[in-house]
DNA sequence: TTGAAAGCGTTACCAC
DNA sequence: GTGGTAACGCTTTCAA
């Protein structure tokens, strides 16, 4: 291995001078520089990042707490993932992957072992266990999500309730008064997934925001989740014309329903889904959607973090503001059956 | 920050003594070892990670080469990553998750600069440009997938190749002889991922060996694509009655599809899948299917890698045999109308 | 069974 | 503008 003491005797120099014109944290002749950077090409040199860590106290590394279960929303789970990945890369720090299994005691490791510089922590639930802990770490974190109380740890998300009000809006807007909602499994919903219990909560208030008749279901991940509660639905509700989704796995399955049952989209219902867009250009009909801006969130939760790390930014929630892309899923609803009343009332 | 020597003086030994203590690698006396796990309590000592991993040239820690784009198998790479961490923690190292983009550098980089002990590399394309990079690294390789040479690099993988085969060998002993094979996107095939091109070839050779025709097709993951795809070749093959797919996500158009142009399955059509077994499940018909065993390779990958680091292995390459499970998607095709002409035949 | 001390490869402070 | 040299916090050899 090709040491900083290497270089400095091949370039003819001190191994702090190396260190300096490699860190540039103080003025170097450019003539020695030339010959050092020379050296270090010439040798090969690649600085340890394990000293480097330890000597200057930062490891350039910050965890990312993801969880990697089997569930509905695997690729968004993904492109946060993806997206924290390259804004850290961006930024010269690499990611360590905690599981959501190792829960408290793993941000208890990653941090009182200084391992890393920072954590990110996803899919936070609405009175998530790791705030409190997260508060007494000695590294900075951020969450991904929007807990009830992020008791002075950064957050940030989509805003989730004003995306449920978004697609109720649309709906409201078109001439849909009666409204359902197909969410998340149910798991989703009794573990408190605070992304999931937010679009909930604001479908909610949009009903009355709105004066729309509205109801909720959660789905299981299978067709015949799917089929069960949108017949049962479809039979107590038929005035039904409006579908919300916010379940990027069934949305194939949905669709594929609504067809059978003679419905057809947007003629007789419309329908909104919370899904990636490539999701919702992909179906057989292309659907509008309000899309989750994993890389814009990713990115902006690493600068959030390391903003914190190197001082340069306090504590702060963001929310993202929703934003509907409408496609061809979504149209008034048809006129019911009044020609028809019309007429027979005409003689 | 609580450092070994603020543990030995609570203890009143040396700091050699708690690492000893802490590591086991010489004996203690059972009481000084006792007053020194009392101290590290009390004190609340967590061994630095930086300076363990610079002392000990160890960084206990392994790097996972992750295709982190969104594709059409996002599950099953998620599925690796969380059996390859989760392994990992088992054994007591952390996963540095290091994006496909970085391709070549990315693994010079966290190599050359000690950041971890080892690297594990997903997706590995039949031609892979990172393999002779591989063989030149300090730090030991294994690769998930099968390229065309691993250059004596381990790998591991399920036999794609026996996949398809023993998907086709089922339709085939069922009574099927026109069998078609709806792959993975085409740009999968264009950059030559090895899983994919294994299977296409194993479904290649099983049309040999088992004397059926067979057609295989890319599909994108979109309903469009495999509505055209399946349409094209069953007007040109009506004589197909089996279907082998390696895409997870146009399971549920392709069964959508079937149904809409009055094809039952599996009556009218047999299916196999190679997808996650719950997926399989949770289709409106339960699919046979053949699993990737995510877990086992995930973990056996890591097995094989940290062997090597400890020099308790040699480099090999394994292939997992497939198992297929069969459900509700496959049956022998119908009698065809032999019955009719049998009756025409008779007086 | 235990302690002292020399690294591990950098960084950054203190001199000049 | 540059060099010397303590740290950084631990592991491990050498001695006792």
């Amino acid at each position: 291995m090709v040491t900083i003491s290497d270089v400095a005797d091949h370039a003819g120099v001190s191994a702090s001078t190396v260190s300096y014109v490699l860190s540039g944290k103080r003025s170097i002749s450019e003539s020695t520089a030339e010959r050092v950077r020379g050296s270090i090409a010439e040798l090969g040199y690649r600085p340890n990042a394990r000293a480097v860590a330890l000597a200057s106290r930062r490891a350039n590394a910050i965890a990312l707490v993801a969880p990697l279960r089997a569930d509905n929303n695997v690729p968004v789970i993904m492109q946060f993932v993806a997206a924290a990945a390259m804004a850290a890369r961006a930024r010269n720090h690499d990611v360590l992957l905690v599981t959501q299994e190792e829960g408290v005691a793993g941000l208890e490791r990653v941090s009182g072992s200084s391992l890393v510089d920072a954590v990110i922590v996803m899919d936070v639930e609405i009175a998530d266990r790791r705030i409190p802990m997260l508060t007494t770490l000695e590294i900075p974190a951020v969450m991904i999500g929007h807990p009830g109380h992020s008791q002075g740890i950064s957050t940030i998300d989509l805003d989730m309730a004003g995306a449920a009000e978004l697609a109720v809006q649309h709906l409201a807007e078109l001439g849909h008064r009666s409204i359902a909602m197909l969410g998340s499994p149910s798991a989703v919903y009794e573990r408190k997934s605070s992304y999931a219990i937010r679009f909930r909560e604001g479908f909610e208030r949009a009903r009355t925001e709105f004066a729309v008749e509205g109801h909720w279901y959660p789905v299981e991940p299978s067709y015949q989740s799917t089929r069960e509660v949108l017949q049962a639905h479809l039979a107590q509700h038929p005035e039904t014309t409006g579908l919300v989704v916010h379940n990027e796995s069934i949305l194939g399955e949905v669709l594929a329903e609504l067809a059978d049952e003679g419905f057809r989209v947007p003629e007789d219902v419309s329908l909104v889904a919370l899904c990636p867009p490539d999701l919702a250009v992909n179906q057989r009909v292309a659907l509008t959607s309000i899309a989750v801006p994993t890389a814009d969130i990713g990115a902006a939760a690493v600068d959030m973090v390391l903003g914190l790390v190197d001082g340069t930014a306090h504590a702060e929630s963001r929310l993202i503001t929703p934003v509907l892309t409408i496609r061809s899923s979504t149209a008034g609803p048809r006129p019911a059956v009044q020609p028809l009343d019309d007429e027979t009332r005409t003689p």
